[in-house]
Formats: C-alpha cells, sequence, structure tokens
DNA sequence: ACCGTACTACGACGGCTATCGTACGAGTCG
DNA sequence: CGACTCGTACGATAGCCGTCGTAGTACGGT
C-alpha cells in the first residue's frame, strides 16, 4: 500500500535562478563543508553521505549537506537508504562561470600550504 | 615633521600567509561586503569610507571594513581623518589565483539578473 | 518478523554576527 | 579656541550557526 502522507523523501532544492552567490559563499565558508566539496569534485562522481570521513558527529554531518542542498551546491537523491549527493557543477558554472574551479584550485593551494 | 611613534594610527592587517580561504569567503558572503569590494574593483582605485553610499548605519559600515580587513581582503590606511581602502589584489591573486576575478564576475552577473 | 544501516528531527547550548545608537577621539579649517 | 567631519569604541539586542546527543523513521537483508 502507498504512503498516504507526503513522505518527504523527496528533497527541496533551490532551482538555478534561486541560487544566491552569498548562499555559496556563505556555504563554502566553513572548512568541512569546502571539504566535502573537494571530496566530491575530486570523485567526479556521486557519493554517498557516509562516504566522508568528516571530523564531526552524524547530526552536524547532515546539517552540513543540508547547507550545501539548500544553498544550491549540491544535488540530493535518496536511492534505498543512502542519500547520493552530486556537485550541480553545470548550474554553478552557468551561473558563475569559472568560480568553482577557481575554489576548488584555492582549497587545493591553502591544503598544500598548511601540510607543510 | 614626521611622527616618530608608531601612533595608534596603524591598523592590524594579517600577511599574506595568513590569510585565510575561509575567512575571505565568509567576508564575501555578506551582500554589503561584496558591493564595497565590487565597488572598489570598479574604481580601481583607493577610496575612503565615507565614499561609499550602504544601506546601514555608520557604525555598522566600520564594522564591515574590519571584517575585510582582518580577512586580508583590503588594506586600510589613514589619511588625514579618512580611512583609505584599497583591494588586496596582488596578495589574493597570489594566494588564490583567478579566485578574485571570478568572483567579481559572479557578483556582476548576479547584479545584472537581480536587475532584470 | 527481526535487525542493522543510513539518515533525520528535535531540542539544547554556546558562540558568533549584523545591526543600531550614543558617546568619544583625531584631524582640519576658520 | 571652536566647530565640523570622519571614523571608533562600547554596549545592547536579536538572530543565526555549528555542534552535540537522543530518539526516531525508512529501507534492505536474513
Amino acid at each position: 500500500m502507498t504512503t498516504a502522507l507526503p513522505s518527504p523523501r523527496v528533497l527541496p532544492h533551490p532551482t538555478r535562478d534561486e541560487i544566491r552567490l552569498e548562499s555559496v559563499l556563505h556555504a563554502l565558508s566553513d572548512p568541512v563543508r569546502m571539504r566535502i566539496v573537494s571530496e566530491l569534485a575530486d570523485a567526479e562522481a556521486v557519493l554517498s553521505c557516509s562516504r566522508f570521513d568528516l571530523p564531526v558527529s552524524k547530526s552536524t554531518t547532515t546539517h552540513h549537506f543540508r547547507v550545501l542542498r539548500e544553498s544550491g551546491v549540491v544535488q540530493q537523491v535518496y536511492e534505498g537508504t543512502a542519500k547520493m549527493n552530486g556537485l550541480r557543477r553545470d548550474d554553478l558554472d552557468a551561473l558563475f562561470p569559472g568560480l568553482l574551479d577557481a575554489l576548488l584550485t584555492a582549497a587545493r593551494h591553502q591544503g598544500a600550504r598548511d601540510a607543510l
């Protein structure tokens, strides 16, 4: 039987035109979230939340993924029990050409500096 | 006559290697501050604080300029009663190549979209 | 039916932030 | 000196944010 209730198995995303630069920058101004995005970009694939080894609790992880989704940086889809995450590269590149790549490069450079 | 003492009129800035990507992104995630930076980039010059027409009080303006300075985005120097602000383009470009331009372009694009 | 895994919802807590007004200091010009 | 401009400091306030733990739901396998 199909559940009558509107089970929130579908996650709300901003459309492309609803994505705001401020929100994207705010989302990426947290190191944990920037790390998620970097790993996602490196993987060039869709990853489940649990594939990330983050220095925070599970609740906090959920929170960070939601911020990334609501700001339009990632797309999330349920696949069984897992929630798969993908970078919204097309939308971001269309809206802010070159920005994502510059951010990823910047994060990588800073990571290299910190490792010294 | 040249002042002998390092007067308290000198403002603390982060050195180039102290500039953090997170801090820069956080600084730019506020619309008022992004606007300041955009105007500064357009002017390609050093501007006094009062040259900006911002939708906030004077206290708040001071606050925003301090955030920009402490994050390493702008440089501030007293010149008489005025405080002159300059974009730290060299440092930012050296640390995060292409990032500043991508951000400025993104802000301009979004501004154009909003104007419709 | 049961259990384990994956993620969420909720409430709490401490800290930061954007905002303001008022009062003040520093410099310039008459 | 006095008046004026530019910017600061301080205190207050309201709201958001990152963090957590606990309790709970959804799904898949045994």
